[in-house]
DNA sequence: TTATATTTTTAGTTTTACCTAAATTTTTAT
DNA sequence: ATAAAAATTTAGGTAAAACTAAAAATATAA
């Protein structure tokens, strides 16, 4: 794999989030990037000659084939040194998106692959997002009750079914919110009660009714 | 701390190692750097201008107090992110330095201090070379002959007293020579042998003789 | 369908970090 | 002490990646 610029990764690396949702255009870009209108095209026009992206002027733009695997690339390294900051080194998963964005760019793949294997091949970042595998494949993230997640398994809150005030006072008093990530660490047949843990708390006991509202992207 | 561009900071270091030897010239500098002559005075006098570099046009160039604090400090990335590749990623000893002069560039202060921890605060680095701490401190290193090395202490061959060809077939056979890291597991009352390991071996016994012509950089 | 608004590209600058070639200063050798 | 050699700086230029302002293309709305 060629080495890229750092401003050429961090371009890739927006583009492929962007165009997610449909083709990105030049001022879409250009916010996500605090940069303006005119430096974009620029870019465009260069990671077009380099074959990585598919781009016709005025109409928008989206990643080649070989744009995606770097932007994969690009992704891995950055998620796995999240992982690395806040296992091995105690960051909050606040703090590991800045450093992050710089370590993403050193290169070297042997690096990222001893880390890879050095963090025991983990599926997801602090944030609970997938980690792309050293080919660039991504498991499937899949969306489960609380109520049927694994022991021990740290997944991420993307949903709430109930909307009531009363349920998020209650989310809110155990810390739980869209993004936490929660785990499971033993299961009451007495009432289906479960204890669970968050980064930010002591294992602390739910109900099985609270549960059961409570959905998380898990990692198969 | 202000942050420093790569190529500022690569002068930096290049400077911190060349003025041990004295004044740093243009010309010593370039052919370090691999640049051109011009290409350092325009840098010499970005430097001088942060006030970190004392320079009068036409001699050489010496640190300022705070450029050698600059220095110190990215000489402490350096190290402990090539001590975190040699020990944590199994990375060879020949193989660390590459990487690191990329990582060492990334100037999260409490990433290098977490690291630094997470190692169990190291004092030297793969190459035998002392790790300054947060302060910029380095550990005095001081020569000790291998009869005299602490237990467990791993330090680095830096001089051979004996120049024979019998001497050095042995220590060839035994796959020590200058900046081998040597590490002393057992001393024999009985003959006064050691045994002793390095990263490339398992565990072997040599004898006093041998021992007494070794001698080590040990960082107290 | 034509006029207006929005989006995108082009043109022209700036800054950083390089380069080569020429001028200048210092060193060295007769 | 002066001339030749060596080292260093200055002058002028390039490439990457940003910017502003103006021009051109596309979209929208009367
Ligand atoms: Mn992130
Ligand atoms: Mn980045
Ligand atoms: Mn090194
Ligand atoms: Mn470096």
């Amino acid at each position: 794999m060629i080495n890229y610029t750092v401003s050429e990764e961090n371009y890739i690396k927006t583009i492929h989030r962007l165009q997610q949702y449909g083709t990105v255009t030049t001022n879409a870009l250009a916010a996500e990037l605090k940069s303006k209108p005119a430096s974009i095209t620029a870019m465009m026009k260069k990671l077009k000659a380099k074959k990585l992206l598919n781009y016709q002027p005025y109409y928008g733009f989206r990643l080649s084939a070989e744009g995606n695997k770097v932007a994969l690339l690009i992704i891995r390294r950055h998620r796995l040194w999240e992982y690395f900051l806040a296992e091995k080194l105690q960051f909050s998963w606040d703090e590991v998106h800045e450093v992050a964005e710089h370590l993403e760019h050193v290169s070297s793949k042997k690096l990222i692959d001893k880390l890879d294997e050095f963090l025991g091949f983990p599926t997801a970042d602090p944030h609970g997002d997938p980690i792309p595998d050293a080919q660039g494949k991504i498991k499937n993230i899949q969306k489960v009750c609380l109520t049927d997640l694994p022991l021990n398994k740290p997944a991420t809150v993307c949903q709430v079914a109930d909307q009531s005030p009363s349920i998020l006072e209650l989310l809110n008093h155990n810390q739980i919110k869209i993004g936490t990530r929660v785990e499971v660490k033993r299961k009451f047949d007495f009432d289906n009660s479960l204890e669970i843990k968050t980064k930010q708390t002591a294992p602390f006991t739910i109900s099985e009714q609270l549960a059961k509202n409570i959905f998380l992207n898990y990692a198969e």
